[in-house]
Formats: structure tokens, C-alpha cells, sequence
RNA sequence: GGCCCCGUCGUCUAGUGGACCAGGACGCAGCCCUCUCAAGGCUGAGAUCGCGGGUUCGAAUCCCGCCGGGGCUACCA
């Protein structure tokens, strides 16, 4: 399909007075990365227009524990920045019931909806097809409301509707295709496809931006749009989001919960950006920026219509560019949840935030992600290292025992503890057993952190001080001894 | 079965008939830098634009057919 053919959102907005775009999830689990960039290109239509953002959940589902999920959504929406008051709602679909059951009623009036007290199998059996839908068996019976009857919306034999997406054209379906399908249970409730219709024209909504998998129901919404005496809305159905298998994002198989990236150290800032470019890309090339040029650069009509994976790499890469783009003390800061919450793996008492925020230069290019700090630098804090035994074992080969007890000596006599005395006087010893500094170093860094990669050596050690290092050189010492 | 959507390097994408033997980013490989690892710099491999026909002087871009993937087809949302 043409590009060319699509609506472009502002055209629209010059017929509609101001736009109103909403998200409405229905609270039945852990907040979606899938459902956060809806809500992200919702925030951005709202933003560069000057409309605004409703938040309405979904929660017709008596079962859910309401209270507790929607709070999950709006913390998650939070930490996206989206924050309450910025915003209107949250309004929840469950106290809206009378003004859907009134809506049914209307259409039921108008001639627009019949019951019917047909069963599925009852269905199946007069089709001989379980896939063939509703057959219109009831339509003119006139059967009135009662006990067990559902509400069927009565949709058009002929001719065909046509639903104006932003992102994918116009679909057009052929009304015969579209079963009477169910607006209203046999006990009077409205049935989901109804509730959001209804919500939505009852809240100005101008412009509905959702996932894919509602454009097959689009021609519904639309037909009870305008049964309700109501122009519908711009319709833009975003691509769904994908595994490595190209499946649809699962609960069940993927890691999609929102705040499981929050809680292994990914910035919100990092994760928005992320969002954004998935399915869309800013005009020029540039792929990070910050969110108010993505704002103003996002066009809904730029989105792609094909279907994005989420790559966790690719939003491991951008975090690391925000992480490195903080000033000390913003990364700093950043960082003392990972380091002084209950979680960390040495005593609190022996935290140090003076030696930390020292350290914390070196730990900056070094971190992706913030719960790949504590790893970095725990050797600071910890009473002796965690020493990895095949790195020990490596480090620990031929010259090493000789490199480490010549580094005791020369350094147990040092006046000045610093990085550079540090590394030559560590250098002149390598160079006597034939070993450039990359090798020297190693039994060294072995037996003061318990890792062979890490911070820089020499400044670390200067960091540790001289008696702790040198409690630990000896140590290493006496375990080599002792393996003897 | 019916209806609808989608299909450019491994991934996210640029691309709207000629400047595209297809550009960028992530990832990957190599080199430089270097006390390890990163970061940074440079270089490189990687896409017969799902397939097949057309239209055209010329097609990733337009048309037709096909194939593959997905969604909907609930008294779920």
C-alpha cells in the first residue's frame, strides 16, 4: 500500500478542535514494554499537538484485583515520566457500566441491536462450522430483552467499511464478513467491544492509537461509532512487538514486565528513547536524543507498519550511551540504589561514598547497565575478595608467585602510593621476568580484586590504600604457600 | 474456511520511479589506543530489497499472481 495514500495527523487536526488521543490497557498482569510504547506514542501525539492524553483502564474483567494494577500502571507510567496530573484519568471502565448498558439500550431502541438467545452450539450446529461465526439466526425474530438474551449488533449485508489508519492506509472490509457480533451479555452487561466505543466518544477521544491486533475489530468499532451518532476517530494501529522467534511478545516466554529493566539498572530516559525507535525512526539518522526532540520530530504517519523485535542488546548499547553521557555526579547518584540498598553483598557499615564516588570515573564506561556496578567494584567494600578460582589459577601460573612476592617487597617499601609509582615499580619487575606490564599485572589485580578483568589496577589500588593492598598481596601469598 | 495486516543486511531501520552495484544504528570481525576490561578512533564482512511475472529507457519503489508470517473470526480484553 501507498505511503502516499495515508491521512496525515495534522490535516485531521484542523477538522477536529483538539486532538485527544488515550490509552487504555486493561490491567491484567505486569505493565508490557509493548503497552509502554503505546503509551510513549499516545504521549507523543499529545505533546506535539497540544491535545491530551486520557488514561482509562480496562478492567471489565471482575476478577483482576483492580486497585493494585492499576497502581502498577501508573507507576510505570511515572517512571516514563508521564505523571499524573500531566495527564487525565486514570478512569476505570468498571464505573462506566451504566452508561454502557444506557448505550445498548439506544441502539436496542433504534432498531440497531436484537437480542438473541442463541446458544454457540446451537450456532455451530445450524453452520457446521465452529470458525463460521454468528449466522443471523435471531435477527428478526424480534425477540425482546430477557433473562439469557444477549444484544447483537446488527451489522450491514452490503457495501463495505473502510477504516482511515494513519500508519497502514485504509482497510477496507467487506461488511458481509462482519458477524452481528455481541455488544451485551444476557445479563445486561456490556461486552468489551461496546464498553470501549462508548468510552471513548463519551470522552472526545479524536484520535485512537493502539495495537495491531485490535485493526480486525476496527470496522466494528467504527460501525458502532457511528450507530452512536458519532464521527469515529483516526484510527493508527501500531505494529506488534516480537521475540527472536518472531513471535508475539509473551508474558509467559519473554521478559516484557516494564519494571524488570527498571530493577536491573536501566535508565527511564534510555528505555523511552528505545521505545520510541522501535517501529519509528527520526528523520536525519540520529538515533539518540533526548525526549522533547523526539517529540518533536515524532510523526505518527512516519510509523512503520511491520512487525518490531525487541532487541535487548540494542537497548543494553543505548543505556550505555545515557549511563556515559551523566555527569559524575548525576551517574553517582544513579548509582547509590545499586550500592546501598539491601541487596548489595557486602556489610553496609563498610560502604564507603567518598571512595565510591571516587572510583565512580572508572566505573562509567564500564557499566551498561547499573546492576553491573556492584561486580565492579565490590573488592572495595568486601573484607577480603571473592576470589574467582580460574582466574587464580591462570594469574597464578609460572612467574606469577615471583611477580607477587617482588611486588610485596618493592611496595611494602613505597612512601608514595600512587597509580604511576604503582605501575612502574610493577613494570620494572615484569620487564626481569620477561613480561610486559599486560602480563604482570595480572596475579596482582588477581589477588587485590578476585577478578582478571576489571577498573584499572593501579588506580584502584592507590584508591584501596596501601595497607589494605598490601594485606591482600600477602594473603594471596599465603595461599600459594599453602596450596604447595 | 472467511476477512484483514505484514515481508529491505542477524536485528531496528533509511528509502515515495533515475544521484542505490541500497545508507545509518546495534551486533559481529580486524586494527589503533592501552595495566586487564571497557570507552573512544579507524577499517571490514554482512541484503540477488519474500518469490514469479508484468509496466517503464529505467523498479526496493507502480500493477498482477503466488509464498511465508501474524491478527481477528468469544455472552475475553
Amino acid at each position: 500500500m501507498s505511503r502516499t495514500r495515508r491521512l496525515s495527523v495534522c490535516t485531521l487536526a484542523v477538522i477536529a478542535s483538539r486532538i485527544r488521543v488515550r490509552f487504555a490497557p486493561s490491567p491484567t498482569g505486569a505493565f508490557h514494554v509493548g503497552g509502554a510504547r503505546t503509551a510513549l506514542y499516545n504521549w507523543a501525539v499529545a505533546l506535539r499537538e497540544g491535545g491530551d492524553f486520557v488514561l482509562r483502564i480496562e478492567d471489565t474483567d471482575q476478577e483482576r484485583n483492580r486497585p493494585e494494577w492499576t497502581q502498577g500502571i501508573v507507576d510505570a507510567l511515572y517512571w516514563l515520566g508521564l505523571h499524573p496530573g500531566t495527564y487525565e484519568g486514570p478512569y476505570l471502565q468498571s464505573e462506566r457500566a451504566d452508561r454502557h448498558t444506557a448505550a445498548a439500550r439506544r441502539l436496542y431502541e433504534a432498531g440497531l441491536a436484537y437480542y438473541c438467545d442463541c446458544t454457540r452450539e446451537q450456532v455451530v450446529e445450524r453452520t457446521g462450522n465452529p470458525h463460521r461465526g454468528y449466522d443471523g439466526f435471531c435477527r428478526d425474530r424480534g425477540l425482546g430483552p430477557g433473562p439469557g438474551r444477549a444484544l447483537r449488533f446488527r451489522t450491514p449485508d452490503q457495501g463495505e467499511t473502510v477504516v482511515e489508519d494513519v500508519i497502514r492506509g485504509r482497510p477496507t472490509f467487506p461488511n458481509a464478513a462482519l458477524d452481528d457480533f455481541v455488544i451485551a451479555r444476557g445479563d445486561g452487561s456490556a461486552l468489551y467491544m461496546l464498553a470501549v466505543v462508548v468510552d471513548d466518544v463519551d470522552m472526545g477521544i479524536t484520535h485512537v492509537i493502539r495495537g495491531e491486533e485490535h485493526l480486525s475489530n476496527a470496522p466494528k468499532h467504527q460501525l458502532l461509532w457511528q450507530a452512536l451518532g458519532a464521527e469515529p476517530p483516526v484510527w493508527a494501529h501500531l505494529p506488534v512487538l516480537v521475540d527472536a522467534q518472531r513471535r508475539k511478545l509473551s508474558k509467559r516466554r519473554d521478559k516484557v514486565a516494564l519494571e524488570d529493566y527498571r530493577d536491573e539498572g536501566y535508565l527511564s530516559e534510555a528505555m523511552r528513547n528505545y521505545l520510541m525507535l522501535l517501529g519509528w525512526s527520526p528523520p536525519g539518522g540520529q538515533e539518540v536524543m533526548p525526549w522533547e526532540s523526539m517529540v518533536e520530530l515524532f510523526r505518527l504517519e512516519q510509523v512503520q507498519a511491520s512487525p518490531a523485535f525487541f532487541d535487548v542488546g540494542k537497548l543494553r548499547s543505548l543505556n550505555g550511551t545515557y549511563l556515559r553521557a551523566l555527569t559524575p555526579g548525576e551517574f553517582i547518584a544513579a548509582c547509590r540504589p545499586w550500592v546501598e540498598g539491601p541487596n548489595v553483598r557486602w556489610s553496609p557499615e563498610c560502604f564507603d561514598l567518598a571512595l565510591f564516588a571516587a572510583a565512580a570515573p572508572l566505573v562509567q564506561t564500564r557499566a551498561a547497565v547499573l546492576s553491573e556496578v556492584p561486580p565492579l567494584v565490590d573488592f572495595f567494600f568486601l573484607e577480603k575478595p571473592t576470589i574467582e578460582e580460574d582466574a587464580w589459577a591462570s594469574a597464578m601460573r609460572d612467574p606469577g608467585p615471583a611477580i607477587l612476592a617482588e611486588a610485596i617487597a618493592a611496595y611494602d617499601e613505597l612512601e608514595h602510593w600512587e597509580p604511576q609509582v604503582l605501575k612502574d615499580r610493577l613494570a620494572a619487575i615484569g620487564l626481569a621476568h620477561d613480561r610486559k606490564l599486560s602480563a604482570a599485572q595480572a596475579p596482582i589485580r588477581v589477588a587485590v580484586t578476585g577478578r582478571s578483568v576489571g577498573l584499572p589496577l593501579f588506580e584502584s589500588l592507590a584508591l584501596l590504600g596501601k595497607p589494605v593492598t598490601m594485606q591482600r598481596l600477602r594473603a594471596a601469598r599465603e595461599r600459594l604457600e599453602a596450596d604447595r
